[in-house]
DNA sequence: CAATTTGGTCTGGTGACAAGACTGAATTGC
DNA sequence: GCAATTCAGTCTTGTCACCAGACCAAATTG
């Protein structure tokens, strides 16, 4: 109780209120925005998002529980990993980034691209890529940092991870494998 | 003051983030995609959304500043209008949209369908017409209501309007022209 | 011109969020 | 093996946003 509360769009019948009860909260779009990076960790998110700490277990057990992120713990410490459901995301991210480079900051944050793996070539700001034709999913997409430098370059492990490009969706850290 | 804080996701340097503190608060992406099915005013939102007046007010207010919407008032009563950048928004929904129907409430609520005016076609989850290869902007595009029944059918304008076939961003009501 | 609709503003009560102290389990250092 | 540290949370307190509903002036309708 109390995890999905707040966010009840009760009386509309409509698909996009469905999925804004589950990942319209704040904070929860950039948490999974991290998964795609390949943070895992609860405190990897903490850190690299300023976010309170109660929260951050808010939105984690709500997107647990939400089966669009699974929690596996054997043994150590828990990791957080992007479900079928939540991979299904990514175009929604993708839109919302590339709405926010063109509209929002034009120029002044260069972000990052995204190319597809396969042929190194840069997606459209559709998440198409220009030489297949096809919309990659994001196994398949590289991120790299863009042209520009960041306003206030961040200092934790995800930051600095993220200066050089990765294939998306691979972990931040090694697997602790027992 | 007052208008844009407490969305302010001050640590990112991320377009994701630039693009939340403008769309991200509750109830913002439900009034656009209100806009886009051809609502501009204050009364019509207020009858479709179930959204306190405050908070609508403040809403369109955050909105207009963001220059996402423009607030059209010739004499006249209001009207909200999509700019540009507000338009720009509709692969953000329409991702959104198609992401609930598939993982959050699969076939429970049939939603509505788009449809490429020009050809009739309808289109895929990635927003593309299937015919044409193209991706069509929103003022292309026909919304319709799709296969099934809606749970508790609302009675107000809106929700009437669109149990018929319409073209998107076109005047729910015919515009009080001088 | 009276009644109603429209587009708001203004209250009060409730719930969400930020900041930070605190804790027990896992991990690391030696 | 044991101490120190890190990790993944929980708990508390204050602030702020949101909801419900009363209220109000301007526009519109009858």
């Amino acid at each position: 109780m109390g995890v999905a509360l707040g966010t009840g769009y009760s009386q509309q019948n409509c698909n996009l209120a469905r999925a804004l009860e589950v990942v319209g909260e704040r904070w929860t779009m950039l948490v999974l925005r991290d998964c795609f990076y390949g943070v895992r960790r609860f405190s990897d998110l903490l850190a690299h998002l300023d976010i309170s700490r109660a929260v951050l277990t808010d939105r984690l057990t709500a997107l647990v529980e939400a089966r669009v992120l699974v929690r596996v713990a054997d043994g150590g410490h828990p990791e957080y990993e992007l479900t079928e459901a939540g991979k299904a995301l990514w175009p929604s991210i993708y839109a919302l980034s590339q709405w926010g480079e063109q509209y929002v900051s034009p120029g002044s944050y260069p972000g990052r691209v995204f190319s597809h793996a396969e042929c190194g070539t840069q997606l459209d700001r559709f998440g198409r890529c220009p030489d297949c034709g096809t919309i990659p999913g994001p196994e398949d997409l590289v991120v790299a940092p863009g042209p520009g430098e960041a306003v206030r370059p961040r200092s934790d492990a995800v930051a600095v991870a993220l200066r050089a490009p990765r294939r998306m969706l691979t972990p931040l850290r090694p697997r602790s494998d027992a």
